[in-house]
DNA sequence: TATCTAAGTCAGCAATTGTTTACACGTTTG
DNA sequence: CAAACGTGTAAACAATTGCTGACTTAGATA
């Protein structure tokens, strides 16, 4: 059980040459944060070695500490960028529910590769560290991003009526982190290999069944 | 090839000395294999340590190397067992595709804690250890009980009309996956609180969606 | 140019982890 | 009963890991 390095499964080179200054603190404390959510969401945060992410970008472990305080630290800078990109301040008003539908299977069935933004983020998400301000986080990320795709469905806070599709986002969202969790850890085929065209479309059909308003002819039925 | 008994009794609580002998050295193996099956599922491969399973069980560390030579024997161990309880052989003739649903949402809804045989497997699945070995062993698993959804719902591998079923099931499968990380991971709400009921009804949609043949009419589709 | 600060490196510490070896206890059997 | 074997324990080893402090170097400044 002797790896011999561990670092060039992931990365074979440095990460972006942006070659601004040879001593950029801003950009390679961003190159940390970059190789650490991919460590992160692909490998698990006890399996993720600081050692590891530090020869990933080039530089030496010490500047994790100093950065980020922490390995826990620097993982919850990972949570905190990624729950800001993934649920964006300025996409705060309602999307309409093709568009979110659409965006979603799209951007999942994209490449099996975890280089996906979306897919790496739902990957992060669901690695746990132990921390209890970690899961947090994690916790306010996968419900507001739910509340968002049952708002798109119609949802309202105010509307009793309305609850049950809190849950059947929240079912919504566990199929997208269940495909990406499997066509990520395990290679299955066909999952694995299956094009925006085939994936896609089953993953429409189950989105519109479950977010669809439930009135008569409801999504579209695609055999 | 040891069976373990069919009729053993998942205990909630770390172990419960089943008084039989003093020392038992197949039930302190049983007793170590099911620790660590709820650790590994729970907490993935490098959270665990095998002094924390000793612990669960109340023996030495030591243990473990000699009934299983090492942690990735264990783990190894922990994944054949679950695979034997999860694709019995004598079920291997194509269940109905109501009985394989009804199943699956029924086990799926019925707690929220991690006891759950089915639930613990399907974490369990998810787990790598990075061994080459265990890997395929998941990989297998997986395939197995997709291919199994979908010879319920009509594949066959000589009809190649029939071949997209494969990939529906494993989105079906994938679904059950995520609400099951969802839920034993985050314990977001509703999801996690969600009883048979309401959890049942919508992941029974879903796998309906998925797995009912394209033909006109299929089964109930209005909430 | 001389100097000062920031950026980065180096070596090592303390703790944890998987594993092994030697030993002790209990059960069976001659 | 006593030897023999199986079951379990204790202590330590080697490797890894997160982390720290002292040191070095590059880049800006006076």
């Amino acid at each position: 059980m002797t790896h011999s390095d561990p670092a060039v499964m992931h990365r074979a080179m440095p990460d972006a040459p942006t070659a601004g200054r040879a001593r950029d603190a801003q950009q390679t404390r961003e190159q940390l944060l970059l190789a650490a959510r991919r460590r992160f969401a692909h490998d698990g945060y006890s399996s993720t070695t600081v050692r590891g992410i530090a020869a990933d970008v080039g530089v030496n472990v010490a500047l994790i500490n100093r950065y980020f305080a922490s390995k826990e630290g620097l993982f919850e800078a990972c949570l905190t960028s990624a729950s800001a990109q993934i649920v964006r301040p300025d996409e705060e008003d309602v999307q309409s529910l093709d568009q979110v539908i659409s965006s979603i299977t799209r951007r999942l069935a994209s490449s099996p590769g975890k280089d996906d933004p979306l897919q790496l983020q739902l990957l992060l998400m669901l690695r746990s560290s132990g921390d209890d301000r970690a899961d947090a986080i994690r916790r306010t990320v996968i419900t507001t991003l739910a509340e968002r795709m049952a708002a798109a469905a119609g949802w309202s806070p105010a509307d009793i009526s309305t609850e049950a599709l809190v849950l059947r986002a929240q079912i919504a969202l566990a199929t997208a982190v269940g495909v990406v969790t499997l066509r990520s850890s395990t290679g299955i085929n066909p999952l694995s290999s299956a094009g925006e065209e085939e994936l896609g479309g089953a993953m429409g059909e189950v989105l519109h069944l479950l977010l669809s308003p439930p009135s008569p002819q409801s999504g579209t039925r695609n055999p």
